[in-house]
DNA sequence: AACTCCCTCAACCGCGACGGT
DNA sequence: GACCGTCGCGGTTGAGGGAGT
């Protein structure tokens, strides 16, 4: 049976040789002859009876641990060492703001990616985001003025968006979850929203997929604008955002950059008072994405349309 | 050089879905 | 319908290594 062991002491053989028992299921890493073992195996019999490794003999491993090596490492066509482009990330953002983190249909639609390699890449990012939000919270004695939703905001009515929507919404925030840091934030909508008269952080996502009916807003005092905050006299209104976006003239996404103390240098700012002492972390959130990753972002194809 | 922090990646676990008996 | 085995998915963990101090 899987599972013999627990997670904790798992760790505890993980780099340990074969094990002299016979029946002891062999557990972390993989060494060449077991990769070679398993390609010939689906070489012979396909990707499928992973359990029957185990029961021939072939390798003292599960199959689930048969299938996730294969799937993850050994199966042809992957881009195994190779960083997500901007294009690759693009997609990542705006089909988990989509589907939420259905990391296996997500990574159906990134040739070479796995699920796991799309998990990672997201939960990386996260990481890193909340981090910054505590970095950003130890560096100010007022409430911290700045874009706090980590979800991917709502996109669709149809049902099974919202049931993928609910559970995104629990789980990616996981990380920021037992954060103090996040008392002050609250979810608006946006009728709220623009008529309040105070500064106004919003989130990247809202723009990326034009939804603007939950935002996440903060207010500060005028003197603690430390972090690029919208000093303006122009506050948004429920016309700024019928416009098409190329129009809008209040500038979202540029604000959202300058948060993160990384402007788009090649494009004007309107109302943006670039008022960032220090930049928050040289490895901010969005400061190796492409500067054109939110001009465009097209729909995308599914698999079955390829 | 030593230490700490952070990121990436590989691999595990638990759980649910599914199919066969 | 109940049970069981298998498979697939999502969440989690920790080793290893790079960067910063």
């Amino acid at each position: 049976m899987e599972g013999r062991r627990s997670s904790s002491s798992y760790h505890r053989h993980h780099r340990y040789e074969f094990d002299e028992d016979e029946d002891e299921i062999k557990k972390g890493p993989w060494k060449e002859e077991e990769d070679q073992v398993l390609i010939n195996h689906v070489k012979k019999y396909g990707p499928r009876d992973w359990s029957s490794i185990r029961s021939k003999g072939l390798l003292q491993r599960t199959g689930k641990s048969c299938r996730l090596r294969w799937v993850n490492k050994l199966r042809p066509n992957l881009k195994n060492g190779v960083k997500f482009s901007g294009e690759e990330e693009r997609t990542v953002i705006e089909l988990q703001g989509q589907f939420g983190n259905k990391w296996a249909r997500i990574a159906t639609y990134l040739p070479g990616r796995t699920d796991n390699d799309v998990k990672n890449f997201w939960s990386s990012r996260q990481k890193r985001l909340a981090r910054i939000l505590r970095t950003s919270q130890n560096n100010t004695t007022q409430t911290c003025a700045f874009p706090l939703i980590l979800e991917a905001p709502k996109l669709s009515s149809s049902r099974e968006h919202e049931e993928s929507l609910s559970k995104s919404q629990s789980c990616s925030s996981s990380y920021i979850d037992n954060s103090d840091h996040m008392m002050n934030q609250q979810l608006v909508p946006l009728e709220d929203l623009v008529m309040t008269p105070d500064s106004i952080a919003f989130e990247p996502n809202m723009l990326m997929h034009h939804q603007l009916d939950i935002m996440s807003i903060t207010t500060i005092p005028n003197d603690e604008k430390k972090l690029g905050i919208i000093e303006s006299s122009h506050i948004p209104t429920h016309d700024d955002f019928a416009l098409p976006l190329e129009n809008q003239e209040f500038p979202i996404m540029p604000n959202f950059i300058d948060v993160f103390g990384h402007g788009f240098d090649n494009v004007e700012i309107p109302f943006v008072k670039r008022q960032i002492e220090k930049p928050l972390t040289p490895d901010s959130f969005i400061d190796d994405f492409p500067l054109d990753m939110f001009k465009h972002i097209e729909p995308l194809q599914s698999p079955s349309q390829w």
